[in-house]
DNA sequence: CGGCGAGATGTTTACGTCAACATGGACGGC
DNA sequence: GCCGTCCATGTTGACGTAAACATCTCGCCG
């Protein structure tokens, strides 16, 4: 009657044996394995001594539920999947941190899916790896869309909240308050007496970034200023510099704000180079504040966003979908702050 | 027989019907259940007109394999887990989308498992979630340990590969070569001609940041130089400006090795503000080359380690660890790279 | 032209867990 | 003292998959 053989290496050269099961403590313990379960899962109908017992034993035994065999009787996985382009980017990861901090509170774990390109197929593909697969919902963090009029399109049926500005997703939706902010920063120059403010906006795919510029722009045309024309980046300090040099080379250029702290940062380098001081004669704002920015040369005046909070309320929306099936409504939008350091200052006289 | 009500409000609110199964590709297609298997493993021996037939069905009713199922009657995951604290961290960030990469290009899936502090229960206490559960190996990404001599101690029976460069552990190891890398940073500036150079170190309970010391300290040695006191900070740029404040008031330093790019950007603030000219006055090199780190003023000199080969090592050791079950053996040691830009010299004359 | 092997397909069963139902003893009310 | 109840515990079966084994149909060779 012995379930299998009980010398490992019987069965070959690599395979592991399977940890001890239910039916092991049972045995151990002396009771079934329904109490086992019973005691595994915190009912309360067990008598005291008795659930010391199989306590012992599955200590003893060394027991772990298995998940997958968990999963499989409820139907549920107690993970959600994160979608997840351009990792290793300031803002992203920071989200991503705090998107696993709240899940593995809720005792969820959680299963990451990068994709390389966020194109319809890439983007598909991963989402139906994760779908009805390994996941009780999935939170899509996207950076950059690919934004034919066909959007991301994604079978029903699952829990989903994208973290993004659009509207356009029948998904909820998180976000910082991307016009906000970037009013903020241009209202900030404009009240130090500039005249009007020159924008280093992000790549025109991404929403945070066109948020930004129609910001900016808005805000400009309310006070009556004339719009200078854009500049676009990548976001990457490089395109800040190229960007930079050819805003350093006009003298009409006293504010510029910048979609986000890198590019600001090659804009200051650019500045530097051609011994336009800053804030003297120029003034730069960013947008994000990295922990870097408070050093930059010099320290940077920038818009904070919280990816702590956007994170968070991300898993909030998705746990609860997922609790009560209700495709929650109201998008969320994430306050930002302004935070002034050395790179701003009235205009040259 | 229905096997279950077909309508789905019948058995509550927020039931979701779960996914087709097998049953219901096989009953759609008209073959058995372990036909649908075979078609969907991609095993040869089935007709083709039948395995169109199958795949058809499939496409039909939705049909996608249940994973916890598999894992259930395999015994295998096809996934791995990833303990990592700090992961908004630079080189974490970056080596995080290496590992996770190079796990889905492998067919597996990635379980994070953020640990808020290094300590042994945390540590223990991820894994033994993850341990025999839901993971085929697992792959522990952090940066500082808690390392009075009770190293941090894992069960035993899955496969584990640690990103680390202590060897103090008994599993396999996969580093960036650190002593190689700070080794070059300070030949670097002797070689300029300084006549020695100071250092900002990482902290203390950092097996990197203590390579680093050690070995800058080991190179002054060989060459015969004095060794300055260290300064110590936290990564950060804050403590790396905190450092520099000293640094700077101090004529006698010429020559600063910062332990990372971070710190670097700190100093350089410190010597900003001193009116210390870099690299005229005083050089400068960091480790890591962020990407910031070109577009620093003055752009950084800098030590750059591949965090993708590290992840993409690490990866790979775990897998050949899972396949074979051997615990496999060498450390490996990723090579670094001096790029130097312009924030070394001469020392002045 | 009988038989044999190869390849396609079907049937059974076990993986570990837990809901649903079954059992059996203790206790209280009348 | 008999019965209804409640509580601790046990038994059965199903979740979806795939290995092991069984069967059935050909085609080919002697």
């Amino acid at each position: 009657m012995p379930r299998q053989s009980a010398t490992p290496s019987a069965s070959g050269h690599a395979a592991r044996r399977r940890g001890p099961s239910m039916a092991d403590v049972a045995r151990e313990a002396g009771v079934s394995g329904q109490t086992v379960s019973r005691v595994a899962n915190g009912k309360t109908n067990v008598d005291d001594a008795t659930r010391e017992r199989v306590l012992a034993a599955m200590r003893r035994v060394g027991y772990r539920p298995n998940s997958a065999a968990r999963a499989l009787r409820n139907g549920k996985f107690r993970s959600i999947g994160v979608i997840i382009s351009a990792l290793p980017t300031f803002g992203n990861s920071r989200t991503l941190d705090a998107i696993a901090a709240a899940v593995v509170a809720q005792g969820f774990s959680i299963i990451l899916m990068p994709v390389t390109r966020p194109t319809q197929g890439e983007v598909t593909g991963a989402f139906s790896k994760l779908n009805e697969q390994a996941v009780d919902g999935v939170i899509i963090l996207i950076e950059q869309h690919q934004l034919d009029q066909s959007e991301i399109e994604l079978p029903h049926g699952l829990p989903v909240v994208v973290i993004d500005s659009s509207a356009r997703y029948d998904y909820p939706v998180v976000d910082t308050d991307q016009a906000d902010g970037a009013a903020r920063a241009t209202r900030h120059l404009l009240d130090l007496g500039h005249e009007t403010v020159w924008h280093i906006a992000g790549p025109p795919q991404s929403y945070a970034a066109e948020r930004r510029r129609k910001s900016w722009q808005a805000t400009l045309t309310a006070a009556g200023r004339a719009v200078p024309p854009v500049r676009t980046g990548d976001w990457s300090p490089e395109s800040g510099y190229r960007a930079g040099l050819a805003l350093a080379a006009d003298p009409a250029v006293t504010a510029v704000f910048a979609a986000n702290d890198q590019m600001a940062l090659g804009l200051l380098r650019a500045l530097h180079e051609a011994a336009r001081n800053v804030p003297g004669d120029v003034s730069v704002v960013g947008f994000d504040d990295m922990e870097e920015s408070a050093h930059f040369w010099p320290p940077l005046t920038t818009i904070r966003q919280s990816f702590e909070a956007v994170g968070r309320h991300a898993v909030e929306a998705l746990l609860a979908e997922i609790e009560t099936g209700a495709e929650a409504g109201e998008p969320v939008s994430v306050p930002t702050e302004l935070v002034v350091r050395s790179s701003t200052a009235p205009p040259p006289a």
